[in-house]
DNA sequence: TAACATTATGTTAGCGCTAACATCGCAAAC
DNA sequence: GTTTGCGATGTTAGCGCTAACATAATGTTA
């Protein structure tokens, strides 16, 4: 009487019995089929489908002791940004034998190693964070995991393994370059949240700027707010009260610079003439305002759908070919920022 | 030497012997600390913290034959709406005892019922779904499944378990409602993806429209691409050269919503004197936009973190409240749908 | 045909944890 | 002083699966 009893639903010995084989096979049969003859492979996935076996992944976890999960870090489940790029996890993982396990670190530090913690308890098959920012334990931690590291949405030259992404340096840069090139003259940034990845882009934009011989740090707007598009148009309004004379601003993300376009419509002022806006990512959204939007388009899906192939080639025992891919950004260029040339003067 | 080897980490073994106890005393201490003396608790908690000792949630699993996650399935990982209510079951389990597992199903009955398979076969301590309109196999899998179930996003008479959200067919019949008394004539609908709920809302909106005397069946425009921002803007287009005598649109969501107003001003029309628009969920952005959109707002965290409230309530012993809560919606008016007295004519 | 590979399948012993029962120590009750 | 009750701790046997070794069945070579 001191039987346990589990959950009632069928086991691998009970397919076992009714396909006439041992539960090792059944095991095989299921994990890689071409183990077992085409005979016993028949009679097993017969079984299977009648007694409705799901196989328990607890217990395949603790006997192999690797778990079929994919970990993944993000510190945003409501940017659009990293969205897309689960998008492109989940579509690629969702459908076979992995399952994805997602963590929301929002941007703490201390939160992502908790996670990352947390998640290397369940001997995952490999883990996704995104950026470079971790903390020393955290980096620690995930070059100690047992299982390919994947970081995205940033690129440099010292991954904790791999890294996929593009360099926010180069597409801050890009941005400034291109409000000077198209004779803007008082060339101000607005960041919302200001994460280490828009500090990045901030510091390409100065580069750029200097440059150009505009740079002027009176016209950098930062805020540890989280960005959204009211905030945009709340801080455009300041920065114009501020500094009547600004023409032009750079949003660390697409949803302050479409607040920007809105709040300067509100005050009056017309984009691009009177003010040039361009922000960062090309959302969806940023073709269709009205004004269009100059944005710098990143590549989110794939960046997501890259670091997939680049856990199930090492996974499958491959060398990946390279282990720092930066897919880059390409700069489009809209309405936002093209002035009619009697406005250049 | 027939022995396997484990991961190498320290197991609930290695505490215990460095605690001097038995293993199912440190169990108990990291389980119900109540269960264990003050004395042992301290040397135990000692032992974890040298060790660097993380349980193995999988091995716990499979003794308990109950896991520690909570399974959570929603169609879409980009829609915002989803996003919020996501965020407030993370921020809600995140911390604690629980992992969140996330499916995307994308809007596929199937696929969401392959995944419902897959996660109760990790015995979840609970589940929670969007919506009600779950394949006939996924309800019964739902209903026999031995965890509390939330369905969320939706309200109805016959929930699998719980539901916590609110009704898209009212939300839909406000909207149409308050149209109708802004004194537009030639009322249309403009729907993307058309998801079971949109369906429902544009229900609501023919029932408010009929009510009204405005119904007209050519004012309905719908199609199955998921909603945007650009195809808002699009369909607004090929929705006004169609039917120049369009005065106002409800649109199944706020990205349609915003498009829609692009499109309009791209097109030259005034919003809200030539065209009133009006959009569903008052996501952050329809607010700040110029002019602003009125929408039908819902409060999607709190449903997010109701549901989790529920669950919660269920698993500590207790029976919740209420099995069935709406949490409404609330219109907003704003300048999109408010006209000038002369524009009524 | 013997000797040896090469599969295909089986047996056994865990993976790390907890349920179920057993025991122990101590205070209250008789 | 024995009995009873109860909370704190321990012992044992699994949870459902797979690694590692064992063995049987088949093919291959000289």
């Amino acid at each position: 009487m001191r039987k346990r009893k589990g959950a009632g639903r069928p086991t691998i010995a009970d397919v076992a019995n009714k396909a006439g084989v041992s539960t090792i096979t059944v095991s095989r049969a299921l994990r890689d089929p071409s183990m077992v003859s085409d005979h016993l492979r028949r009679k097993i996935n017969n079984a299977v489908r009648k007694l409705n076996y799901v196989p328990h992944s607890h217990a395949s976890a603790l006997a192999s002791t690797r778990s079929n999960i994919i970990g993944v870090i993000v510190p945003s489940l409501t940017n659009n940004v990293f969205a897309e790029s689960l998008r492109a996890i989940y579509d690629a993982f969702g459908q076979g034998a992995f399952q994805v396990q997602l963590g929301n670190s929002r941007y703490v530090p201390a939160e992502e190693e908790r996670l990352v913690r947390t998640f290397l308890g369940q001997r995952p098959s490999a883990m996704i964070v995104a950026g470079t920012d971790q903390t020393d334990v955290t980096r620690q931690l995930l070059e100690n995991a047992e299982c390919p590291v994947v970081q995205i949405m940033d690129v440099g030259d010292d991954p904790i393994d791999m890294i996929v992404g593009f360099s926010h340096f180069e597409g801050g840069k890009a941005a400034g370059l291109h409000l000077v090139q198209q004779g803007y003259k008082r060339i101000g940034f607005l960041g919302a949240r200001m994460d280490p990845r828009s500090h990045r882009r901030l510091e390409g934009f100065k580069e750029a700027l200097q440059f150009g011989g505009r740079y002027d740090p009176d016209l950098i707007m930062t805020t540890t707010l989280s960005s959204s598009v009211s905030l945009g148009a709340e801080l455009i309004w300041q920065f114009c009260a501020r500094r009547p004379d600004l023409d032009a601003v750079f949003c660390n993300n697409d949803d302050m610079a479409l607040g920007a376009l809105f709040g300067c419509q509100k005050a009056g002022l017309s984009v691009p003439d009177d003010i040039g806006i361009i922000g960062f990512n090309d959302l969806e959204m940023m073709a269709a305002a009205h004004p269009s939007l100059t944005s710098i388009r990143t590549d989110r899906y794939a960046i997501g759908r890259h670091a997939v192939e680049m856990i199930q080639s090492v996974l499958s025992g491959e060398t990946p070919d390279k282990k720092i891919v930066d897919l880059g950004f390409e700069l489009q260029v809209r309405q936002s920022t093209s002035r009619s040339a009697s406005a250049k003067a």
